[in-house]
DNA sequence: AACTTACCACTACATATGAAGTGGTGTCAA
DNA sequence: TTGACACCACTTCATATGTAGTGGTAAGTT
C-alpha cells in the first residue's frame, strides 16, 4: 500500500469523477487510473480493494462539500431573518449544484450502499452528522425555525438538487431557483 | 422481435428487479433472463438493445406506481382538511416505499439518464406529467394548498423515501413517519 | 563519495468473468 | 407444411483483478 498523500487524494478525486460518469459499477481500478492520468496499476497499489475506494470516495465528497469557515463565519453576521435563511439556502444549493460530480457520486454511493453494509454504515454516519451539524448551526445562528424546519429544508432542497442534476427540464432553471425561495417561504415560520 | 405480451411484461418487471439489485450497469440481457427464470437469450429476442429495456422499464415503474381508481376515488370522499392531506401523504409514502425495487430502479434510471439523452427525455416527460397530475388532482380535490404546496410535498417526501430506502438508519422508522406529518404541518397552509 | 535502504512509479502477465450475438433445433398450432 | 416461438450452444469480444517484477530516486550511513 503506497503512502504518497497527494497522489492518494488525486486518485480519490478521480474515483468521484468515475462514479459520476460511469456509475458505481464502472468504478474499477483501471477506470480510476485512466481518469487520474496515471499508469494502469497505480490505484491498485493504493487501495486494497473496491470497497476501500468506495468508502473513501464517500468521505471525500463530504470533505469537499464542506462550506469552509469563510462561509460559516459570514453567515453568522447576517441578520436573523427569513430573508437571511433564503440567501443561505440559495448559496448552499448553488454550492452543491456546482459540485455536480460529487453529488452524483454521492447518489451512486447511496444506491451502492443498499448492497454493501460497510459502505452503508459509513454513509449513514456521515449524513447523520451532517444533518445534525446543520441543525446545530441553524439553532446557534438564531435564525427563525427549529430542528424540523432544518430537516424539511434538507429534504426538499436535496430532491430539488437531484431533480436539477438528473432531469433538469422537469423544472426549468428559473423555476428551480424560484422553488428554493418557495421552500423557504413555506417552511421557515414567520417571525 | 417476439410478441407475447405477458412474457414481455414479465421480462420488464424482471428488469426492474435487476436494476434495483445490481444497478443500471448490471442490467444485461442475461441478468434479466436469469431474474425472470427464462432461458438465456429470451430477453435478447424481445428487446432490440439495452436502451429499449431501460426506457420500457422506466415507463413500467410509473405504470405500477399509479395508485389506481380505488385510491383516487376514496380520496375524493375525504373532508377537505389538512388532516386528510396528512392521511393521503402517509398512504402515498407507504405505497411507494412498499415498491422498493421500483423506486430504486427509478433512481438508477435517473442516474443513467445523465448519460443517455433518449432515456432522459422519456423520464422527464413521465415525471413532469406525474407532478402535473398531482397538482391537478390536489386542486380538483379542494384540499388546502396551491400548486407550490404540492411541489413542496413532492420534493420533501421524495427525499424522505429515498433516505428510508437507501440509508434507513439516518432517520429511524418512527422518525421518518413523524416527518411525513411534520412536512404536511409545515407545508400545507392553515385553513 | 560510495553504499544501503526504503519507497514509489510503472509495466506486464496470468487468470477470471461475463456479455453479445447468431444460428440451429425442437415444438406447437393454424 | 409452414410460421412463430421457446430453448440451447457456441463463438467472439471486452474488460476486470491481483500480483510479481523492474527500475528509478531520495535520504541517510559509513
Amino acid at each position: 500500500m503506497r503512502q504518497n498523500p497527494e497522489r492518494r487524494t488525486a486518485l480519490i478525486d478521480a474515483a468521484i469523477e468515475v462514479l459520476a460518469d460511469q456509475g458505481a459499477r464502472g468504478l474499477t481500478f483501471r477506470a480510476v487510473d485512466t481518469q487520474a492520468g496515471v499508469p494502469i496499476g497505480t490505484a491498485s497499489n493504493y487501495f486494497a480493494n473496491r470497497d476501500a475506494l468506495l468508502t473513501q470516495a464517500g468521505q471525500r465528497v463530504f470533505q469537499r462539500l464542506d462550506p469552509g469557515p469563510a462561509v460559516v463565519g459570514e453567515a453568522l453576521t447576517l441578520p436573523r431573518t427569513r430573508e437571511s435563511v433564503d440567501r443561505l439556502m440559495h448559496e448552499m444549493v448553488e454550492r452543491i449544484t456546482a459540485f455536480r460530480s460529487g453529488y452524483l457520486a454521492m447518489l451512486e454511493l447511496r444506491l451502492e450502499a443498499t448492497r454493501r453494509p460497510e459502505l452503508r454504515e459509513v454513509l449513514t454516519k456521515q449524513i447523520r452528522d451532517n444533518v445534525q451539524e446543520n441543525i446545530d448551526f441553524h439553532l446557534a445562528s438564531g435564525m427563525p425555525g427549529d430542528a424540523d424546519t432544518v430537516v424539511m429544508l434538507y429534504l426538499s432542497l436535496n430532491w430539488l438538487i437531484l431533480e436539477r442534476l438528473t432531469l433538469p427540464d422537469v423544472f426549468g432553471e428559473d423555476r428551480a431557483a424560484a422553488l428554493i425561495s418557495a421552500a423557504v417561504d413555506q417552511i421557515v415560520p414567520p417571525q
